[in-house]
DNA sequence: AAATATAACTTGCAAAAAGCAAGTTAAATA
DNA sequence: TATTTAACTTGCTTTTTGCAAGTTATATTT
């Protein structure tokens, strides 16, 4: 599992897929808790695919499931501190992208504050996921 | 190839595997500029994935490839501006395994520093890139 | 000059992962 | 009761990875 002990490759044996960060971009900034909603993504993952992430997010921490009291059919994901923590790679995504490629749709006003304000945007983040999961 | 226009898909799109971001991590962070360093580490890359890599990174701006005049075997790899500015994610990267898997080895000047004087330190970074490629 | 070594691949093949469509099960809704 | 929805599961094909061996050009050693 682990390939060394290098702290960039051990990030990269949780998420160093293509679909992985996608599953933690959607909890963490679109707010996306079930698995229809995560389905519903512009990148279309396949359902078997997801089902796969969703369970190694889950066994190495990064997210929990739950069932939802309301609707007995419905999973709940939710981040743990170790997935919200990713945040701030997400961030320097997004900025990397908004300097190299402009045609992405980063949102400007978060790109300006990522470079003026940083922490207290993930704060600000980190508090909207926390509002959404009812913490 | 591109799956959507999200910024963050837009970068694993580039480097959203096992293998590129290390490479990055060796030239970037390691001083390694040719095939044989680059297969030289600890996780153990295959040559033909190695190749498709460094095929893949210069053909998305991320690197150039340039003949060593000193021996003409030698192929050289720099990091373009695009390259280099990958660097603050491998910064989080590592505060990321820092914090949560402390078995891995960042090293623990670096993290202080990262969180301490985050800026300062990715400048001396690029200029210690800049000063292995003369510039 | 000939033999050996090195750098950077390339090829072939088996195994693993991804992608796609269709099917399944339990729970909710009409 | 019939239909819809949520979350998978299965089967199958394509793509990617991993491993070992082979190739070509250049450099070094004898």
């Amino acid at each position: 599992m682990r390939r060394s002990d290098c702290p960039i490759s051990n990030v990269l044996d949780h998420v160093g897929d293509r679909w992985s960060l996608l599953v933690i971009r959607d909890i963490a900034l679109y707010g996306k808790r079930s698995f229809t909603e995560l389905l519903d993504s512009a990148e279309h993952v396949a359902t078997n695919v997801l089902t796969d992430r969703l369970r190694r997010l889950e066994q190495t921490g990064l997210l929990t499931r739950t069932r939802d009291s309301g609707d007995a059919r419905k999973n709940i994901y939710r981040l743990t501190q170790r997935g919200r923590d990713l945040l701030p790679i997400l961030i320097e995504m997004i900025l990397w992208s908004a300097r190299h490629d402009p045609q992405t749709n980063a949102p400007p006003e978060l790109v300006r504050r990522a470079q003026t304000d940083r922490n207290a945007l993930i704060a600000d983040l980190q508090a909207r996921i926390d509002a959404v999961d009812g913490r």
